[in-house]
DNA sequence: TATTGTTATACTCTATAACTATA
DNA sequence: TATAGTTATAGAGTATAACAATA
């Protein structure tokens, strides 16, 4: 009846698991300190990307993010009815968009970054700053793997 | 069109979204270690946890890897099923079910594992022994957080 | 021919609410 | 009345295949 806590077994030595909870939970609080934007963790990572390289492609979007291209459109859909981004016609090629902020956009961007900041550091209150530094450096070297 | 790598933006010191594409990445591998197993990560982890705690109540195995109980119901149907674990009424409360790995269950987990070991291996080519080490330390103080 | 975006679709994971049988 | 497990269902997230317009 979990009176004791259990033991986690083989579980507790795996990176693999523990990237997996860990990520979990952030995902959760992460949820919770969106409430009232709209925006989910895929949105705001679009919005990151649009406002850092303007007039961006659809497709280089998706890729960046690991997006796949037909999972794209509805999510973009979405930003521009919610007047967060502009799209519109690549110049240099007409099968593709061009995608860029509005204004709108730029303060949701804002807004979602503030809180995103103060949820970090909720998640990561056990952990100093040094510490904080380590573990985003040894996550970038584990993305770069794959 | 992507002809240059993108910025990421505000992206880049996100733990958060390191760890959102690092248990990604992970996933994906781990799904190519299991092939032909017809395990998967949120199974394993059961076989791990009614290992490490033999006649462990079905709830209790939810509670520990932060599975809904209405979502163990057919996990463990198809562990059942499988063969690989046995599900009997529990001796103190005949609403409960008691859970314990079966033989074959037991061979599974241990293959699993092994491959596991392998995948983990391949996934954190790039950090030394102490780096590991520190990842899983890091991991750990995040989930108690949770 | 290949590529960009699109549509339709399906499968997994996760979440909630209502039910049953025991306690 | 509370709890363990169950059922049904709904929402994200992610995957593939086939299509139109453009390159």
């Amino acid at each position: 009846m979990a009176r004791n806590a259990l033991s986690f077994g083989a579980l507790s030595s795996l990176v693999g698991y523990r990237l997996r909870r860990a990520s979990g939970a952030f995902a959760l609080d992460f949820h919770d300190a969106m409430k009232g934007t709209g925006m989910r963790q895929v949105l705001v990572g679009i919005l990151a990307i649009v406002e850092a390289n303007p007039r961006v492609n659809q497709g280089a979007v998706g890729v960046a993010l690991g997006i796949k291209r037909a999972n794209m459109v509805s999510l973009i859909n979405e930003l521009v009815d919610a007047g967060l981004v502009e799209r519109e016609v690549s110049a240099d090629d007409r099968r593709a968009f061009s995608l860029t902020l509005t204004g709108a956009g730029e303060t949701m961007r804002k807004n979602c970054i503030a809180r995103i900041q103060e949820h970090e550091d909720r998640m990561l209150a056990a952990l100093d700053a040094e510490e904080r530094a380590t573990l985003l450096r040894l996550l970038g070297r584990i993305e770069a793997k794959a």
